[in-house]
DNA sequence: CTTATTTGACCCTGT
DNA sequence: GACAGGGTCAAATAA
C-alpha cells in the first residue's frame, strides 16, 4: 500500500491517490471506531466462557489487546499523515508543472496571434468583448502589444518532470502540426529530405527563441497588406492567400501565407511563427529602391567575436550593417535544441571585426559533450546538441573565438545543418524585422547564398529571376521560378511544415539583368502587356 | 458610398 | 499539345 503512495505518477493519479489516501484514514479511522466494539465483542463473548477466569486477568489481556492496537493505530495514523503530505507535495510540483505549461502556452498563442492576418477583427473583437475576463483579456493583449515576447520557454532543466510523459505531451503537438499539413510539392521534397534526416536524427530540430521588445504596440511588419487572392494549393488543407502592399499603389511588394492559424495554437513555437510577422520588406524597398537604383551585390557574415553575443554583418557594396544578438544562448533538451535570442536588453556598443565565427569545425566529431555545440561533418549533415545549456565562452572547448576560421568554414558548417540554417534565418529575420534598420535578409548567406542589406531587393529580384542558391534551390521549389530570396526565408521554416508566407518583390521597371529570361514571371508579363 | 474580401475564371509555366 | 498547378484578375459580395 506504501508503494502506492510513494509512486506519484501523473496529476490525475495523483488526485486519485490523495482520494486513496483518504479513503485509507477512514478505513483506519473505522478501525479506531471499531475497536471498542472489538474489545466489547471480546468481552461479549469470552465473559460466558471464561466466567472462570479471574476477571483481574481478562481485563490485563484486554488492556494490553486495547494498547497495543492503539498503538498500531497511531504508527498507521502517523504513516498515514506523512503520505498525505508527500501527495500533497507531489500534487503541488505537478501543479506548478501544469502552470507553466499553460503559462507557456499563453506565450505561444498570444505571440501567434500576432502575426494573425485577422489582426483587426481580434482588435475588434477584444475591443467589443465586456466583462472582467474579458478586460482582463484585454489587458494581456495590451501589455503584449506593448512588450511582445516571443518566447517559448522551456522549463528549467533542474526543474525535472516526475513523469517524463509530461513532456511528451507538450512537444506531442508540434508532430501532429506537421502531419496535419500535408506539404506542397517543395515540401514534400524538403521534407522527403528532412525526414531522412530526421530518421537519423528522430528529434534534432532546432528551436529559435526570440525574446524582443517591440517599439510599436503592434508587432506590425510595417506594410499594409491587401487580400488579392486565395488559392488552395494541391496537397494542402489550408487555402494559401496572396496579399499584395497597399503602402504605395505602386509597391510591388506581395506575400502569400496560409490563411489559417489554427494550427498555431496547438504546438510549440517553432521557426515558422517567428517569421510569419514579416519585416517590411516593402520599406527597405520603397526607401532603396529608387529610379535607376542598381542592386547592390550583397553579402552577409555571421560573425561573434565577442563570445557574449552574436553579430550578423549584413553587408554590400556601400555600406555594412550589424545587427548584434546581445544574449544568445543555445540550449537545448534531447528532444529539442533551443536557440534563445535575447533582444531585451541594449545592444553592446561594441563592433565586431568581421569574419570571426562561433564555432570550431571538426572535421569529424560524431558526438560532443554536453555542453558543447559544434557541427558535424558536412557528410553526416548532423549537428548534435549537448544536453544543458550552451552559452558561448571560452570554456567551451568547441567553441572558440577562432579568427582562423573563415567565414567559408562557418558557411559550410551552417550548411551542414538544415535546421541550423532555419534558425539562423529565423533569428536574423526576427532582428531585422524588430529593428529599425531597413535591412532585410533577402536570403541566407548561410547557405551559400547572398542576402541582402538595405538595398535588398535588387537581391530579391536578382534571386528571383535567376540566380539560384545552393540552399534556396532546394528549399524554394514550389517557387520555382521564382527563387525569391524571401522566399526562402519563409520557405525555409517549411521545413516544420507549418508553410508561412512568402514574400514576392514583384519585377518593378528596372531593368535588371537576368541570367534567364526578362519575363520570368506572369504578372510581370502582364505589367508589360497592360 | 467606400473599402476590403471572396471566389471563379483566366493566364502562364512546367512537365 | 495536353494537363496540372500556381498566380493574378475582376466581378460579386460583405462590412
Amino acid at each position: 500500500m506504501e508503494d502506492v503512495f510513494r509512486r506519484p505518477g501523473q496529476r490525475a493519479g495523483a488526485i486519485e491517490e490523495e482520494k486513496r489516501v483518504d479513503s485509507v484514514g477512514d478505513h483506519k479511522e473505522e478501525i479506531a471506531v471499531k475497536e471498542p466494539v472489538l474489545t466489547d465483542w471480546e468481552g461479549s463473548s469470552m465473559g460466558p466462557d471464561n466466567s472462570r477466569a479471574s476477571s483481574s486477568g481478562i481485563k490485563k489481556e484486554q488492556d494490553d489487546q486495547l494498547e497495543s492496537a492503539r498503538a498500531e493505530m497511531g504508527e498507521v495514523r502517523e504513516e498515514n499523515e506523512r503520505l498525505k503530505i508527500k501527495t500533497r507535495r507531489t500534487l503541488q510540483t505537478h501543479l506548478m508543472i501544469m502552470t507553466k505549461k499553460s503559462k507557456e502556452t499563453e506565450l505561444v498563442s498570444l505571440s501567434l496571434g500576432r502575426f494573425s492576418s485577422d489582426s483587426k477583427k481580434e482588435e475588434k473583437t477584444k475591443t467589443s468583448s465586456s466583462g472582467k475576463e474579458d478586460d482582463q483579456k484585454i489587458k494581456e493583449g495590451l501589455s503584449l502589444g506593448l512588450e511582445c515576447k516571443f518566447e517559448v520557454s522551456k522549463p528549467d532543466a533542474n526543474e525535472a518532470l516526475p513523469d517524463p510523459s509530461l513532456t511528451n505531451g507538450f512537444e506531442e503537438p508540434k508532430e501532429e502540426a506537421g502531419e496535419t499539413w500535408p506539404p506542397s510539392k517543395a515540401l514534400k521534397t524538403m521534407r522527403s529530405g528532412e525526414e531522412d534526416i530526421s530518421q537519423q536524427n528522430p528529434v534534432k530540430r532546432a528551436r529559435v527563441s526570440v525574446r524582443a521588445r517591440c517599439e510599436t504596440p503592434t508587432m506590425n511588419d510595417g506594410c499594409q497588406w491587401r487580400k488579392y487572392g486565395q488559392k488552395i494549393a494541391k496537397g494542402n488543407p489550408c487555402p494559401r492567400a496572396y496579399y499584395r502592399c497597399t503602402v504605395a499603389p505602386s509597391c510591388p511588394v506581395r506575400k502569400q501565407e496560409p490563411t489559417t492559424t489554427h494550427f498555431q495554437c496547438q504546438q510549440p513555437l517553432w521557426l515558422p511563427q517567428l517569421l510569419q510577422p514579416l519585416p517590411c520588406y516593402c520599406l527597405a524597398h520603397h526607401r532603396a529602391l529608387g529610379p535607376g537604383s542598381t542592386a547592390p551585390s550583397t553579402s552577409i557574415t555571421a560573425a561573434n567575436n565577442n563570445l557574449h553575443g552574436l553579430n550578423f554583418y549584413l553587408t554590400d557594396n556601400l555600406k555594412s550593417k550589424q545587427f548584434y544578438l546581445p544574449h544568445p544562448s543555445l540550449s537545448s533538451t534531447p528532444s529539442c535544441p533551443t536557440i534563445t535570442v535575447d533582444l531585451t536588453t541594449a545592444p553592446s556598443s561594441s563592433s565586431s571585426p568581421l569574419g570571426r565565427f562561433i564555432t570550431n569545425y571538426p572535421s569529424t566529431a560524431p558526438r560532443y559533450s554536453s555542453t558543447s555545440l559544434s557541427f558535424g561533418s558536412s557528410e553526416s549533415n548532423s549537428m548534435s546538441w549537448g544536453n544543458n545549456l550552451l552559452s558561448y565562452g571560452s570554456t567551451q572547448p568547441y567553441i572558440k573565438n577562432q579568427t582562423g576560421n573563415t567565414i567559408a568554414a562557418a558557411t559550410k558548417a551552417i550548411t551542414a545543418d538544415p535546421s541550423f540554417q532555419s534558425a539562423l534565418v529565423a533569428a536574423l529575420t526576427s532582428i531585422i524585422g524588430t529593428g529599425d534598420s531597413g535591412g532585410t535578409i533577402g536570403a541566407s548567406q548561410v547557405g551559400g547564398g547572398q542576402v541582402g542589406g538595405g538595398d535588398n531587393l535588387g537581391v530579391m529580384q536578382k534571386l528571383k529571376w535567376g540566380e539560384q542558391f545552393p540552399v534556396a534551390s532546394s528549399y524554394s521549389e514550389s517557387v520555382k521560378g521564382n527563387g525569391c530570396g524571401s522566399s526562402y526565408l519563409n520557405k525555409s521554416s517549411t521545413t516544420t511544415n507549418t508553410q508561412p508566407g512568402s514574400l514576392i518583390f514583384l519585377p518593378p521597371s528596372l531593368p535588371f539583368a537576368s541570367s534567364k529570361s526578362a519575363s520570368a514571371s506572369p504578372a510581370e508579363n502582364r505589367e508589360h502587356t497592360n
